[in-house]
DNA sequence: TGAATAGTGTCTCTAAGACATTATTAT
DNA sequence: ATAATAATGTCTTAGAGACACTATTCA
């Protein structure tokens, strides 16, 4: 059915007034870049566009329990931490009703990330492109990874663009001065390991004595002792995040 | 009719499944201290209690558009700058029925303030006591200005004083590097008079030269040539608040 | 030893805090 | 002149950036 012969035969009233949903980004890096788990629509509206889990929010269902179901159902993750990114309620954000919809940001680490994109099911990780290297913002574009089929851009559903492109924002904010960067880290990782992560949601090179200067004397690095192997110059020295009491 | 009697006779179905609402967060400046406007309620629930002016979001009303008639039914305001705050999605946050609201902050210089307290149906300035000085959360408590017949603090209705907490921290994470302490003062307002500001919302006494420093390198400020008068003492410059294109 | 990255020492620069001093007005 | 606050000069200090240098491992 086309996008046009659904909406044609499509009844809103049927559907009550109006419906609240969650929409999650399951963000972490690939390949040093940000990225996120999309699932493909195959279903009107908007088939065959790239969109973020999602789900109706239960009557007797917490806002943050719709978005752990949603991540339970279509991730086979649960227990992530979850902020809460902003609501979006624009009247024709989705053709077939007004549905106003809270979104969610979900942090994972590399190969968690990747697990996910492997076992969730058709959820596929999509390469965040930030146009803007400052504080700006606007809507992102997503494209495969290059090992996919896909080449160009992919589109987006809905107002996935703007709600990808918020969570980027809203983490960039807060890297520097929360601890939310090490959830896209392992239990165990080098300070460069951390840096890279903080490069990549920023977009910029950072200044390497003082990025580390400023990580020790935050106080939530604790030294493991030990160190990474398999490389074929000095070993760094593993640390393990440990919340400031 | 009491609050249980209420309650016994209240039929959630008869209401659908799930409701959404806005609720705005009036803040301004009285005395010197933050302060909201709060309407006390005079129906179950919780008649009786402090509440931020709130409403039904219409089917065919974006949240804004909501927030702002909420505005002007309630406060006979239009127009004003809003930002969203949160969305409140606890079960039982509303005894009646599932009801999720999305937060706004509204803000208002000393002047529009106090008029809107006193033509606002109900509309009663209530001062904010935030418990918590440096950047920690946790609900707050509000009071009847000295000059009214209440003592003690103000009841608040359902999850309010969350609410009313999360505007306090939010002005203050933005007031340093964004433009949003201007929407609290008049057009012309002297450097001494942002810095009342910065420091009521903040809860903590600034240094003199150095906020006159960061301020005036911003390059938001104008000056306007005249200066202040009915002091006793040398006038202080009148500034202009200019957005910095 | 050489290559590669880990990790640090140090200088400079910027911005904030502290504190004192000068400026300007009304009484 | 005095009182009161505006407005600024300057010293100190904290932290970031720049850059070079040392450290440590494998091949």
């Amino acid at each position: 059915m086309s996008e046009d012969a659904f909406l044609a035969t499509y009844d809103p009233s049927a559907y009550g007034r109006l419906a609240l949903t969650v929409d999650v980004v399951l963000l972490g890096l690939r390949d040093g870049r940000p990225a996120a788990l999309l699932l493909k629509r195959d279903e009107p509206p908007q088939a065959g566009l790239w969109a973020l889990p999602g789900g109706f929010v239960g009557v007797a269902e917490t806002l943050e329990a719709a978005a752990d179901r949603v991540l339970r159902e279509k991730a086979g993750l649960s227990g992530l931490h979850l902020e809460q990114l902003y609501t979006f309620g624009a009247i024709d954000r989705d053709p077939r009703m007004r549905i106003v919809s809270v979104a969610y940001l979900a942090l994972l680490p590399e190969t968690a990330f990747a697990a996910a994109a492997r076992n969730g099911a058709g959820l596929r990780p999509a390469v965040i492109e930030v146009p803007w290297a400052g504080e700006a913002g606007g809507p992102v574009a997503v494209r495969a990874p290059e090992d996919g089929q896909e080449r160009g851009p992919l589109p987006l559903a809905f107002d996935h663009a703007d709600i990808l492109a918020l969570a980027i924002l809203r983490l960039r904010g807060k890297l520097d001065y929360s601890s939310v960067g090490f959830a896209l880290l392992p239990d165990r990782f080098t300070l460069r390991q951390l840096q890279d992560v903080h490069e990549a949601i920023l977009g910029t090179a950072l200044n390497k004595p003082a990025f580390r200067r400023r990580m020790l004397d935050r106080g939530w690095l604790e030294p493991t002792g030990a160190r990474a192997a398999g490389t074929s110059f000095r070993p760094p020295e593993l640390y393990r995040f440990r919340q400031p009491r």
